[in-house]
DNA sequence: CCGGATTGTTATAGACGATTACAATCGGCG
DNA sequence: CGCCGATTGTAATCGTCTATAACAATCCGG
């Protein structure tokens, strides 16, 4: 069972949408979509300077965050926590695999499917990638009291549910 | 100066990022960049539901606002908003160049850089495309009131700065 | 007027996701 | 029990998007 090593790293979008000076944004400046998109691309960029070095990508950080939370969880139910299909959930599997961070356990109750798990090496992984993460995540969110903090969370839930 | 004509349409991610029932998603829920994607999500879908048939993406939308809102843009300014690279930039609008919705002209100040300008059917276009866009926007927003969204602008345009 | 910067262009490569097809396995129903 | 549709992982392929690097034409400041 001969495979393609798994790629390494590099982010898609490392810039900044920069407001440009003199330039008329015309409706764009009203539209939720566009703002959403410019401070998700600013959250977007702590994060990856918070994991530089760590050849992680969102997705990648999401993998690991959930798998570490829910052991034996499946490649098939990996990819629709993260909105792909099997088969790139089989290539995030892949690189998680050869990087030593998770293991594919057969199950007992179900051959078709893999369960899994990090392996000790994961466990570390994730614990310092979270710890790195979260504090990148909150020292954006200074930029914001508690009360708006907790009101912006609010109402992103709204809108996203 | 050949050029290969300029590609058709198909959206990159379609799904929307689904609450798995009984899964834990540990610190994911903590996280604003987490929230910020899961909005932004369905804002792209909301979006793509209105350009339907129109082989419209979030860029191509920007590029186009933009350029009737600024006539004259240069591709590089274009490519600086959009915060991607020139050739890309390039990419994009032989796209809109090859439908007819942009002309580039030559500047007499500065023979180097073209200025982009929208068609007669361009105009048309856009703002077909606009009102699509404003009105599902608005529809996602319906979701909040009006104190509620003015409140989500401003904290975002406050994590974005 | 000359050398460095800018603009558009082309070519190339990489990352990523979708689609399709296939084999192994599961599960329900007759 | 046995069959058939559904599910799981896998493999192969394709399309889209973006970056990088190199290049020629042009601009601009000392």
């Amino acid at each position: 069972m001969i495979r393609k090593p798994p790629s390494p790293h590099r982010p898609r979008a490392l810039a900044p949408i920069p407001r440009v000076a003199g330039l008329d944004y015309d409706v764009l400046d009203e539209l939720l979509g566009y703002s959403l998109r410019r401070a998700q691309v600013a959250l977007f960029l702590a994060f990856h300077e918070a994991t530089r070095g760590m050849e992680i990508t969102p997705p990648r950080f999401t993998a690991l965050v959930v798998i570490g939370a829910n052991p034996d969880i499946s490649q098939s139910t990996l990819g629709e926590v993260l909105g792909i299909a099997r088969s790139g959930a089989m290539l995030l599997t892949d690189w998680m695999v050869a990087r030593g961070l998770v293991e594919r356990r057969r199950r007992p109750d179900d051959r078709r499917a893999w369960g899994l798990h990090l392996t000790r090496r994961g466990e570390r992984f994730v614990a310092r990638m979270k710890r790195r993460v979260r504090a990148a995540d909150a020292r954006r969110a200074a930029a914001l009291n508690a009360r708006e903090l907790r009101e912006l969370l609010r109402l992103l839930a709204k809108l996203a549910g």
